[in-house]
DNA sequence: TTGCTCCTCACGTCACGTGAGGTGGC
DNA sequence: TTGCTCCTCACGTCACGTGAGGTGGC
């Protein structure tokens, strides 16, 4: 199993240091494993979370959130409260992502205001 | 002229009423007058501030960059040096809404990821 | 006069940023 | 052995949220 330190996972995935022992501390990302010094590390399915993670963020999600609905996302898909939970995170979700193209729209608004200064 | 106060403003923007005080401590946006108790009064002028504001919140922009940003805005278009300032303001709000975008694009992902749960 | 809207403290929160001081590992 | 990477506190910050207790205005 090859696995990678927190520095090198951290440049791969443009989140700080910090953030990610911050995910360590509320157990939002756990790393898979320590070496006997303490160090953290971090194997390719950490890395898939942590892009999940990174993906949810610009929708606005907080931490807390996220944790939810990564259990809920790695449920098993035949137990039916499961699949309803994330039936109501996908209707969440397609509200916050037109929430973001709004957002989008505002900052073109400003952009276009910007240049024609 | 005809004024509003912090609840109708707040009605017409979206913004809570929290906000526009801080916007007001901080010195952001600083209501045209008062009333005789206290009250806070905004102008159409400050209703425009407060749109401006609202469509750059989404480029991250910090309330004091913000602030900055504004002030090079309203700033004599003759002036040089606040031709300057805008023109690198520009520059960097284009680099903000690429990010933005990509962000969109990350966002995206994450729907698909989760429809096809 | 009654509510509804507004006011000012002031402490709390969320997601980290930023040193300080110390140690692990190729 | 040197230096670069990592570690754990622990306080600071930014943009507000959330009461508490009190007052203004149609």
């Amino acid at each position: 199993m090859t696995t990678m330190q927190i520095g090198e996972l951290a440049e791969r995935t443009g989140m700080s240091l910090r953030s990610l022992r911050h995910y360590d501390e509320i157990g939002l990302l756990v790393p898979s494993a320590r070496t006997d010094g303490g160090f953290r590390l971090y194997t390719d399915a950490d890395l898939e979370r942590l892009l999940l993670i990174r993906r949810m963020k610009p929708l606005g999600y907080s931490l807390d959130e996220m944790r939810s609905l990564l259990a809920v996302a790695d449920a098993p898909t035949d137990d039916a409260a499961s699949r309803a939970r994330l039936a109501e995170f996908v209707v969440d979700a397609e509200g916050r992502r037109a929430r973001l193209e709004r957002d989008l729209a505002w900052a073109d608004e400003f952009l276009e205001l910007l240049r024609d200064r």
